[in-house]
DNA sequence: TTATGATTAAAACAAACGTTTGAACTAATT
DNA sequence: AATTAGTTCAAACGTTTGTTTTAATCATAA
């Protein structure tokens, strides 16, 4: 029920275990007293050390976040540069995105799968400050991901990438979020990832074996043939973009 | 702000703003001063009514997956009269599941796109007493479905099939969910679901139209080559399933 | 040692939460 | 007209919420 004080540092730890506590119950489902109770620390210490719930979220977020991105523009850097101004291949692209992500899921010190299956959870959280926050934690590296997709995929409409990459988050996350959520909706017999005796490493290794085919499959997939009413949005977002991201 | 007293029954006025703004701001994020203030009515009409505030979001759910999940059992059985026990094309059960539920999106009076994107978010939700509820409504219905796409699928791993209606569901809840979340993750020019001029019908209609072929294409691509150590779950389960739903 | 700045501790704050109460009102039945 | 069952109402219930306050404690530097 309570945790050692291994760390000695409180901040830490207040940090450790609200990223377990709002991973578990949510934002709103998760109080104060749950969160300084559990990390053995006094209650006025959060908003001690970083003001107020809100601020702590933020700073759960940010200092995952700050790895993330950087490891993400980092890996279509090192696979632009390779390619020598050649186009990638969508192939790469997804690995570059959701590998990163589900290696980070896989190191223990990165936060592993609590930290994603958190990440997945709060993105449909519906207050407001959440979402300003994380459209301008994403905005970048989305934007970088999105055009590497349009150089990928030449002959595809944008606006169709995009729905795609939208699609491709949403099964990802729920992927992860949802180990316990849906597994209760499809039944078990999938090796049960949140099974407390099987170590993260294996299995984010597992679930990228097993998404990675799949976000491709839907990817290249053939364009829809569009039935009367709903064409009107197609050709017009072809050029390069009437909306810039922040 | 305020809402128009246009239905005269309490209980389904009720129910009607308690949709929307549980949809809004969660199911923690929602008090119960705000759905009598918005439904105008006493603050102890829900209590009266419902019994307790998870009494009633278990009501809003219910009325709603009724329809749901007799369409969508109604739509399976369909397919398999018409086919003569001969196992259906993949597509047929995709657009069986997905096809209804898109289809009580472009109906107002089955909730809309307000009710989809419900939907999308409390399945995420943490809150025990709903995933409870939701493994118990969704049971039967995608037991019917998983042993569907068992039989227009028989060369796949079952395991492999599970996994996959795992991420449809995930891409489906998000697209729908994250309307406005994901939105502004992948920045703007896609027509804009949640744009009020907009109405359900179409926008349903679009989603369709892209959902679709993604789905498709993710549960058709290609099965993964296992490397070393994620294997050892394929083949025991490949048989009926150790697990029995509900 | 004393002084200083950072951290922790215990207690209290007002506000908001879900829920309950008991009286008032309505409409149909006797 | 009296009775009854169903519904609505204002008010209060006891908790819990995030936050603040004030004093105590600690480590380090003067």
């Amino acid at each position: 029920m309570s945790d050692i004080k291994t760390t000695q540092d409180t901040r830490e730890r207040i940090l450790d275990v609200a990223e377990r506590l709002f991973m578990a119950h949510g934002y709103e489902g998760t109080s104060m007293r749950m969160i300084t109770g559990s990390a053995e620390v006094n209650l006025a210490a959060v908003n001690y050390h970083f003001g107020s719930k809100e601020a702590l979220l933020r700073e759960v977020f940010r200092r995952r976040l700050a790895w993330l991105n950087f490891e993400r523009l980092n890996a279509l850097d090192q696979l632009e540069a390779q390619s020598a101004g050649a186009p990638l291949k969508p192939s790469q692209v997804l690995e570059a995105f959701f590998g990163t992500l589900l290696r980070m899921g896989g190191d223990e010190s990165l936060g592993g799968m609590t930290f994603l299956r958190l990440l997945g959870r709060t993105l449909t959280e519906p207050a407001e400050f959440i979402r300003t926050f994380f459209s301008g934690e994403y905005a970048e590296v989305i934007d970088r991901y999105k055009l590497a997709l349009f150089r990928a995929l030449p002959d595809v409409p944008r606006a169709e990438i995009v729905w795609r990459l939208h699609f491709m988050l949403g099964a990802m996350s729920y992927a992860i979020a949802g180990t316990d959520v849906l597994q209760v909706v499809t039944g078990c017999e999938l090796g049960d990832i949140s099974d407390a005796e099987i170590d993260d490493k294996v299995a984010a290794k597992r679930l990228a074996d097993r998404l990675m085919p799949f976000l491709l499959g839907g990817l290249r997939a053939p364009l829809p043939e569009f039935s009367d009413s709903s064409r009107q949005q197609q050709e017009s977002s072809t050029s390069s973009g009437k909306c810039q991201t922040a």
